[in-house]
DNA sequence: GTCTATAGCATGATAGAC
DNA sequence: GTCTATCATGCTATAGAC
């Protein structure tokens, strides 16, 4: 076998991963607008003709992101938290969707950006297909921990899971446009003593 | 004087007003990576060369759109909602920043992506003003409601503020996303619960 | 002061060489 | 099957005509 870190000839799978890993950086660095078929391989050091070649249009290297970036990331919910108070644990859940986001927001902006884009090429079914997996996985934590706690939900979990989201997505969103930990916090806090409050004790 | 419709030669200021409306219908039917010098100036059906005398460069037209939309904007939450119940005067805010978007939501669809993208062009001052204005605006509301319905909040005021308004941001994306009324409705309904609960009767 | 014609460059894509 | 040389197009911007 050949070394495999340089020399031409490599086979067109390889390729790809080469230039989707490529595609992250550029989009990190650079945005939406900087992600072009050129940056991409010369980020990843090969020639531009490589792209069509491996990849046949620039939609299917977004479409190719999307779905790596998307799978997976619906388990962030997932994460199951130990304890029997149901503030506690909705704050737990939303500190560590916050941190999910600081650990890289250049790379979580990126993200948000292709799902955005993808929205309006009617490439409406990855972003819609993740919306639907995190509700799923919110709702069922929401009635894992409610039952831990020994409450119970005034209101629809549903209803309930919906406003998770939307509310976390803003905070999320809110953090990366100011980049400001203390508002950050306080708005997770809040919002877990206000998500509390649509549960009475049964 | 010349008819105003037709004709060459029109002054600066006209053309520039011309290219501006031009430039947000454009901005609305094919977002912001349609909007292009040529773009604009073929909808307003005068010269592309037009365009640079105007503005000299893109980022001017877009910096001057930006001021355009956000004039006013900030006064949304100003409308003050005359009950003295804190729980339904909170739904009809949350209901009248939701009617806003409905109204017209590619508008403001293509706004959130000029802020956000004048937010990577370094132009962050305008974006940043847009929110200090909301934010005062809420706060100032909240106090407001608070008294007329003599309840104290039990978390600090601007602590309220600012989850009102990103969990108000993450519902209205949330709709614009996928349009669900129902959801929507939902999430504005139960927010107003959640946020009364931080207050309590003094 | 207003506008036209053109420059100069970057893009996405492809025909065809190896 | 892998890659190179090249194309046609669309972009922002400007020099200079009226």
């Amino acid at each position: 076998m050949a070394r495999s870190s340089s020399g031409s000839h490599r086979s067109a799978d390889e390729r790809r991963a080469q230039l989707l890993d490529a595609a992250v950086d550029v989009l990190r660095e650079h945005g939406l607008a900087g992600l072009t078929t050129r940056a991409v391989t010369a980020r990843a050091g090969v020639p531009h003709g490589i792209f069509h070649y491996v990849f046949g249009s620039k939609a299917a290297l977004v479409r190719a992101l999307i779905d790596r970036e998307l799978t997976g990331a619906a388990t962030a919910w997932g994460a199951a938290v130990a304890t029997d108070d149901l503030e506690t644990a909705l704050r737990q859940a939303f500190r560590a969707q916050l941190d999910l986001v600081r650990a890289d927001p250049e790379h979580q902006a990126a993200v948000f950006e292709l799902i955005r884009a993808a929205r309006d090429d009617s490439d409406v079914s990855a972003a819609e297909w993740e919306r639907r997996q995190y509700l799923a996985e919110i709702q069922r934590q929401l009635v894992a921990w409610s039952q831990r706690g020994g409450v119970t939900w005034d209101a629809p979990v549903e209803h309930v899971a919906a406003l998770v989201l939307s509310a976390t997505d803003g905070i999320v969103q809110t953090w990366v446009a100011d980049r400001d930990d203390a508002r950050a916090e306080a708005s997770t806090g809040l919002l877990a003593r206000a998500i509390t409050s649509l549960a009475h004790t049964a």
